[in-house]
RNA sequence: GCCCCCGUAGCUCAGUGGCCAGAGCAGCGGCCUUCUAAGCCGACGGUCGCAGGUUCGAAUCCUGCCGGGGGUGCCA
């Protein structure tokens, strides 16, 4: 359990022993909160637990007519009733009412030897209890190469999932591939002129298609493995084949790119099998029993007025027969939830769809899903600069900047850093020449260089012959390895908290913080010694410097980023 | 029109009820016979868009306004 967590049990345990003592006067608990404070001084944690909670007494107290308290008789009564633990050393009142409190200096330092001991599952937490989530992200149309959006996309997705793993749940992640409509087709046309072209039939690709190059290249595989065999395909079986084969060489491009950024997916989840195995025609006899659909101007439409706090309703079948996309998202989120029973389920779409994203989870209360169960994610836009000017891209030519070209250029660990950094909801600018840079501008690189250094420490004491099993950890004393050992016990805290919001950008900056902690212990605390009498010192030293290297590696890591041992 | 997001240090951004507002970078001043100077230390730097309100306490919550972006489709 999280330090955070235990001191807040330990407030209200303060709390209820002095109410039964009849120190303080009886009234509900309120909801308890130990943060932590900025500045230095105010403890390691604290709470204004008295300041919360004076006019709960003081109302109780009159109604006893038994005078009142201040703030700080409060608090003081509270801090005279706090069970003695171990890891706390002393709690303080300050003025107005605060209670401040102090960790004990040696059981900080004794969770250097747990980290190390246990690893990873030290910043384990277990905030799902095994529930069941799905997270699905991307899930860009499977009609060309991955724009660049679609790296943050991935990047949050990702660490999402991730941070889940890591916090009890039992996660599944997810690509949603839009095979059907008429996207597909114009894609499959497109296609189809460009294979022909290849052989030099004097064809143009459809008024709406994508004229990208890379339609070319795709039309060129096709060649590759078709030879000419299916310029004499008979005309209705050329849209499915195109199709088909479109997407294949998509699919596995896309597979590709991901792989690129450390991205991969339980389940390439087809929209097209929703129509094939009968869930749409399921969807629509339940909506339809319900009475929750009606035909208006030729199509049929889904009474979304009756679930959700809104006049207008939505297309659900096109008076030309094709249902849209509310009614895809709608079968879709019935097989998530009914038929394979997530506990929960989180989509991480961009803010162009955030109208969608207001109405979808409340709709889906017509099969009896409760709306909380559905969370979606909305994230901003990036925009690419270069030398402090925006890269613009040209719709007309079809060319647009994918995500391989950055990543090729940026490479995956300091675009995941950047796309992470800003909170889901802002814009992002992404200076290709700032994420590119190999110096002290670049977070990425201080952040990696200092596992580096904590491996090189390591792999330098084992070859001067230190087992550093037994030390007495009870020597890190002074103030960097005490900042770097509250540090690390920050972590679980990041997670919670990141988790909580949904918001892994959170990550980043803790290991920034973390990075930096670690690099001025390293600045100030020589760890390799050749003193005979320093040998317990070095030994100490060297379990920290190992739960220092665990830590940024379990850091790194939640972010999708490798940890290299040598820079 | 209505709805959503953003507006915090020169720049890029954290901080969403707690005690004198933070980081990185840039700029300024120190520091390399030492485990990687891709580094360390220090000083400087802010009417938290504006105006009201709620609260013991507001960058954070509420209302209005200003500026930027997005949404409001038988597109997804």
């Amino acid at each position: 359990m999280m330090i955070q967590t235990q001191l807040e049990d330990l407030i209200r345990q303060a709390l209820k022993k002095a109410q039964k003592k009849g120190d303080l006067p009886k009234f509900p608990l309120p909801p308890i909160t130990v943060t932590r404070p900025r500045r230095e001084g105010q403890g390691d944690y604290s709470t204004a637990l008295p300041l919360q909670i004076v006019r709960d007494v003081n109302n109780a107290l009159k109604a006893n007519q038994a005078g009142s308290l201040s703030p700080l008789q409060i608090g003081d009564i509270l801090i005279r009733r706090l069970p003695p633990v171990d890891f706390l050393e002393r709690a303080e009142l300050a003025k107005p009412g605060f209670i401040n409190l102090y960790l004990s200096p040696v059981w900080l330092a004794r969770q250097a030897g747990e980290i190390a001991k246990q690893g990873a599952a030290y910043f384990k937490l277990n905030l799902g209890k095994g529930k069941s989530v799905q997270v699905e992200f991307v899930s860009a149309n499977p009609t060309g190469p991955l724009h660049f959006g679609g790296a943050r996309n991935a990047a949050i997705g990702d660490a999402l999932a991730r941070l889940l793993e890591h916090s009890g749940y039992v996660v599944q992640r997810e690509y949603y591939v839009n095979d059907r409509g008429t996207q597909m087709t114009t894609f499959a046309m497109t296609l189809w002129r460009r294979y022909q072209q290849l052989f030099g039939l004097d064809v143009s690709i459809p008024e709406d298609g994508y004229p990208g190059a890379y339609m070319i290249n795709y039309a060129e595989k096709i060649k590759e493995a078709y030879g000419d065999s299916l310029l004499s395909l008979p005309d209705e079986e050329i849209p499915a084949k195109f199709r088909e084969l479109g997407l294949k060489i998509v699919l596995e491009e896309l597979k590709e790119d991901l792989a690129m950024m450390d991205v991969h997916f339980d389940e390439w989840f087809s929209e097209q099998s929703l129509y094939d195995d009968g869930t749409f025609a399921k969807v629509f006899a339940i909506l339809r029993d319900q009475g929750d659909l009606y035909e208006k101007d030729g199509a049929v439409w889904f009474r979304a007025s009756k679930y959700l706090k809104s006049d207008r309703d939505e297309v659900f079948v096109r008076s030309n027969g094709e249902p849209g996309y509310f009614a895809s998202d709608m079968a879709y989120h019935y097989h998530k939830f009914i038929i394979r029973g997530f506990d929960w389920v989180i989509d991480v779409w961009a803010v162009d769809h955030q109208n969608q994203a207001k109405r979808l989870p409340g709709a889906l209360q017509a099969f009896g899903i409760e709306p909380e169960r559905l969370t979606i994610v909305l994230y901003d836009l990036v925009t690419l600069k270069r030398g402090g000017k925006e890269i613009k891209i040209s719709k007309r030519s079809g060319e647009i900047i994918t995500m391989r070209e950055v990543l090729e250029e940026v490479g995956a660990d300091a675009a995941r850093y950047f796309l992470l950094s800003h909170s889901n909801e802002a814009r992002i600018d992404f200076d290709i020449d700032l994420a590119v840079a190999q110096n002290s501008e670049n977070p990425v690189y201080y952040i990696q260089y200092a596992h580096a250094r904590a491996s090189s420490i390591l792999r330098k004491a084992a070859q001067a012959g230190f087992i550093p099993q037994n030390a007495n950890l009870d020597l890190l004393t002074c103030p960097e390895e005490q900042a770097l050992l509250r540090k690390m016990l920050q972590l679980p805290e990041v997670i919670a908290n990141a988790v909580e919001r949904l918001a892994p950008h959170h990550l980043p900056h803790y290991a920034l913080d973390l990075a930096k902690t670690f690099t001025s212990f390293y600045g100030h605390c020589r760890v390799l010694s050749e003193l005979p009498d320093q040998k317990d010192l070095t030994e100490a030293r060297l379990m920290l410097v190992l739960a220092a290297k665990i830590t940024l590696a379990y850091t790194l890591g939640l972010m999708g980023m490798s940890a290299p041992e040598k820079m």
